[in-house]
DNA sequence: TATGAATGAGAGTTCATTCAT
DNA sequence: GATGAATGAACTCTCATTCAT
């Protein structure tokens, strides 16, 4: 009898490690020269070859998706237990989009993450759209049934608009990117004015 | 025998010329292609050698300045007018935000106009800066004299946010940056969140 | 305890399984892409490892060799028998000539065969040379003596002469190979030119 | 009353000069390395940037075709003239053949001629076929006419099979091309073989 | 003054070969 | 013995900018 403990063996040692040294590289080097940074440059962050980023991540966006997946990820998952945990859903809603913005913050260039697929970003703007926007919808829907939410905003709509005011962050002293997002936030209270 | 009678003579004739013609070019070939668009398609355009662009406009940084001079003078011209003409303040801002997204609307890239001076963008940066913030800054005052506006957001803190949510356009059929924004203006009239 | 029974022991059941798929993988891919057809193309055809191939065939003339080897063999071997059942010399060398050009017909980039050892050929050379050359030179000397051959040349040059033509075959209608090798061999009847 | 005396003006001493350098490189280059040698050798060898190779020469083919032109020209024009001052046909027949091997003699790699644009041999492969191929079409139809050329070899094809012969020449002390060219034009002579 | 040719660094990508597992 | 991941040099091509004419 023959029992099949596990089809695909497990990953090497070097690999993984490899694997991971690159996704460190890739987030050290995407904070210090943003999204668009060299191939080059974030292999020699990990300290391989470029053949070996290539390997790994076949293309950039395989990378840049790889990248921000635990963030993701855990911004998704945060959503229903913020709704259940706060006094109302529009403070749950305030509290989730701190987390979306506290993701982004540090992130250069990420706006480009809209832009369909023209530099390598489909695999992340898929992510968004597939794992963010439903747990955003849920909370504006909760926002809406308790009628703290007027405005008649998507979700789609809501995550682009917080991700392009936040995701260009360049150091202004002047410039408090949270606040704009929390007017934003806080147009959802009210019908927004014909533009 | 040549008898300069003036310092600053004024300008030859196909000075003149070439410099609207780099103008017009570099408006439509921004439009075209955004602002990040090579020297080479501008030069082209307008039918001039790119050594020409660089004597008209030493850094890009001055080219898109000066293609936007008109524009961002409009806009200012037109502020009080609509304060005085519109039914409350509140309106007035809301018109004046329209035309400034009209503005910023066709261009492409225009949000890096706030990355310092990154890729040039540090003279349009301080037009903006110098006329359109008073321009704002008025009609935020009236707002509040008038008890429509609450949130004590500045005026350049408003026009970075405008600007952030406009700029990055991308044909986005799922996307509505109008909305975006009214969202943004909506959320002035009460007190925002913490975030 | 091991005891080693035999210095060259024979070879291991799997070894020579990977062998002959190597071998057949090889001439699959040479047949599909050429003989400059990348390593892993055929390791990934043959469903091995780079490195197998590598510890099979050290370089990559060993393995040119060792693919064309029992073809090599075949043309080699049919020479004699040519002479014997053709009615004239000529014939026999007409007929063997014909058996050369279509094992090189179907394989690409086999010129490369001449070019000493830049390509990784010399062993494919050297076969060829050692095999095929003396069997060319029998046909050729019987058709001198029978007086159909009058031309002064040497067999490698024949040989050589009719490679470079058949094998950078590349699909053109309005090409016929076999066209012309018939007009060489044809040449062999008559004095050339000096030229 | 206007006299255009030149429509282009007439090209930059400068640019003059390094377009021959880079003629002059790539002759040097291709005969030492193949015609598939790599762009920064060419640009390296005429001492000036890869771009200007590129500005110069957009494509391979440009390039290549642009090195050889001077030569198949050459070629071109002798034909009628060796048709004229020859004994026979026949004789001008190998006498053009003698110059075109020549011409061919130094190359390299220029058997890829033949291979569709796969290289970027298109140019130089249509400048062969219309500048060559009626030339020596005019000397295959003297010869025939003469009695002199019996075999149904088409120029495109005779042209070819010298190609062929002469273009992959590797320095072999064994192996005489010119031999085996004149055999082939030898050939010409009577109805070739069946094969 | 206007031109566009020259520059050279840097982009992404591929491949034969080696080496740790 | 077999594996395939890692390597790094090589390739083609593009661009903002400078400089000779």
């Amino acid at each position: 009898m023959t029992v099949p403990v596990n089809d695909a063996p497990r990953p090497r040692r070097d690999v993984a490690r490899n694997n991971q040294a690159l996704l460190d590289a890739a987030a050290t080097v995407f904070a210090r020269s943003g999204v668009g940074a060299s191939v080059r440059e974030v292999a020699g962050e990990a300290g391989v070859g470029v053949a070996t980023l290539y390997r790994h991540f076949p293309s950039r966006s395989d990378l840049v998706a790889a990248v921000y997946r635990h963030q993701v990820e855990e911004c998704a998952e945060a959503g229903p237990g913020l709704l259940a945990s706060s006094a109302t859903p529009y403070d749950a809603l305030v509290a989730w989009v701190r987390l979306f913005v506290d993701f982004l913050g540090t992130k250069h260039g990420l706006a480009r993450v809209w832009e369909g697929d023209s530099a390598g970003f489909t695999a992340l703007h898929r992510m968004f759209v597939e794992r963010l926007v439903p747990v955003l919808s849920d909370l504006l829907d909760a926002g809406r049934e308790a009628g703290q939410i007027v405005a008649p905003t998507s979700a789609y709509q809501l995550l682009r608009a917080i991700g392009d005011l936040v995701a260009w962050t360049s150091p202004d002293p002047d410039y408090d990117v949270r606040a704009s997002v929390a007017l934003l936030v806080s147009g959802l209270r009210q019908r927004p004015p014909a533009l």
